[in-house]
DNA sequence: GCGGCATTTTGTAGCGCTACAATTTAGTGC
DNA sequence: GCACTAAATTGTAGCGCTACAAAATGCCGC
């Protein structure tokens, strides 16, 4: 590639055009379908872009076409992983398809999931999901296929939800721990409307097998400080537990330290398991036992679902579950005697 | 807000214009400079906005106004939480300057930072940082303010260079555990050009105290495996060694793991010492002593120099290191006697 | 060589916005 | 009320691209 006098404006498709002998149609044409253009003139104006190091304007491309071959994902904040995996798994049912995924952040703390969705809107996304719990009844879609995704709370009307089934995942965690023939077991939720379903799910499961769980900080946060000390409160109010449950694995790491300081063993004395099969699950110290929610699954079927409306705005919205799936690891195992 | 027709194409400037009884133009001033226009058509262009819910067009404004009031930030992995602090610190910057971040990650294993930069430059952003490590030489800005966040190799010619001291933060390490006493130090390093930065600074410290580490995995990854098999190698050749300094937090989680598998303890029989200052670092089972590299401010730096650049275009570039600190946590103490 | 048809190529118009000059309106002093 | 300046408002002309209809070209058999 040669550098054309580096401070100009940059080559437009007219200068490729007229480099390459032909109309910027046909330049437009190249660079939307090659195979219908001949060879001859397809080779002449790949070698002009690449000569004038030409970039088409993806802003006249927008305007022009009205359609942006982007989705937009609205997530909460960075530091929660999660959306990586939802994101990867989005991306490779999307590529296929020459889709592009445009992330924004709903400003953590301030919970900006509108004003989010509002830039993405404006950016033309062919479609939106919402990766975040929306705080408020928003009207969000505005026009285009929306989908939330990972939340059940406040899923504005006419939008899609496609979500992990954190009942299910509680249901897998109480069966684990039931299996290992645990009977005195404990749970670390939260406040949000994830933990209230990994929740139910698991006292669910637990009491078909006639074992009631203590339940610690239903109303709290799900922070490793909250996880320490909701463990602390169960192991006084509760010493002869053996096995506890958190609802993620950040508070699974605050129960960690509480056993420790204790002076408790894991799992000899007692067993953890966590939810989300984060990095520090996965981790070789930790080596936690945790669910996973296959939030990549997830990510797939978002994708499908935009698609799908995408192409054809008459399909109603759908709700559908992905199946988690537990991963055992050191943590878990059964009680002593 | 009424919803009018919700299936109708999304409103222009001239719906807007025509309800509130005034001209596109000044309906564009009105959401440029509302100072510019008289309060009794500044309401009557506000209210029609708000009453068809309208959203001026990125694509179109850009097109027109050829800058966008955004910049492209190009990282390597959403993994790597680093890029948070980073992102942070640039939009604290920016937004008051009403400037924009878009990110793209450069598909992580497959270092498509060129693609990347490309995407975003595709929709012509105002500035570039590539937060990210080149691979090879990149011709990156193409006209657009450049600035290379975090990385020392491969700054492309006439980007600004903003980045973490690692060689400091290595010294600073080293100095901590010289202050503890320590004379027998192992070092986790790896292949990279951050973890060479910090290894530099870290022995030359040592040295000048006439004491030489003993460092391990210098052309290896940086995992928590990776840490934790150096670590072993480490215990099995030096047998006597009473700290160890990680080149980030993952080693060190490696490292504890490898310690704890040793029957030793930390901090007690071992002192461990991380990098980055990540949510492991600070989490309360860990408590691991580590350097944070001040991203945040690395990030206030690399929007400044943007900003600079945009609005004065005959600026150099400049280079310049943001001095890391040292968090001292439970994972270093004194030697035993 | 020529009609008839498929393929390739091109002009024209416009997407929604902003810059800027031109025009209108308001404000001032006398 | 008038000349004059400042402030507010508007019309015009694109920004770079694509859709689409129209035109040009190529290809076939006879």
């Amino acid at each position: 590639m040669t550098l054309h006098s580096p401070k100009t404006r940059r080559p437009t498709i007219y200068d490729v055009a007229k480099q390459a002998g032909v109309s910027p149609s046909l330049v437009s044409l190249v660079l939307q379908n090659p195979a219908r253009v001949s060879d001859k003139r397809r080779e002449a104006v790949q070698a002009a872009i690449l000569d004038l190091g030409y970039r088409p304007s993806r802003a006249a491309t927008t305007l022009a076409s009205s359609r942006t071959k982007s989705i937009g994902l609205v997530i909460d904040d960075y530091r929660n992983l999660w959306f990586v995996d939802l994101l990867r798994g989005m991306e490779s049912a999307l590529t296929e398809h020459g889709y592009q995924v445009m992330l924004a952040d709903s400003r953590p703390g301030e919970n900006r999931i509108q004003e989010a969705a509002d830039g993405l809107l404006a950016m033309h996304v062919d479609g939106l999901v919402i990766a975040a719990e929306p705080s408020a009844s928003m009207l969000a879609g505005a026009g285009v296929p929306t989908v939330v995704a990972g939340w059940r709370a406040g899923v504005p009307a006419g939008a899609d939800l496609i979500t992990n089934d954190d009942d299910g995942g509680g249901g897998m965690a109480a069966s684990h721990l039931l299996g290992l023939g645990h009977t005195r077991i404990g749970h670390l939720s939260g406040s949000g409307g994830a933990a209230a379903h990994r929740r139910a799910g698991f006292q669910a499961r637990l009491q078909e097998s006639g074992v009631e769980p203590r339940i610690v900080g239903e109303s709290g946060g799900t922070s490793e400080e909250d996880g320490y000390t909701s463990t602390c409160w169960l192991l006084d109010h509760h010493p002869d537990t053996t096995a506890i449950f958190a609802a993620n694995d950040t508070m699974a790491l605050g129960a960690l330290g509480a056993i420790r300081a204790r002076g408790l063993t894991v799992p000899a004395d007692i067993s953890v398991i966590g939810y989300d099969n984060s990095t520090l699950a996965k981790s070789r110290y930790l080596e936690l036992t945790s669910v996973d929610n296959r939030s990549d699954l997830v990510g797939v079927d978002v994708a499908k679902a935009l698609l799908a409306r995408i192409h054809d705005s008459t399909v109603g919205p759908q709700r559908r579950l992905i199946e988690p799936a537990l991963v055992v690891r050191g943590t878990t195992a059964r009680p002593a005697l």
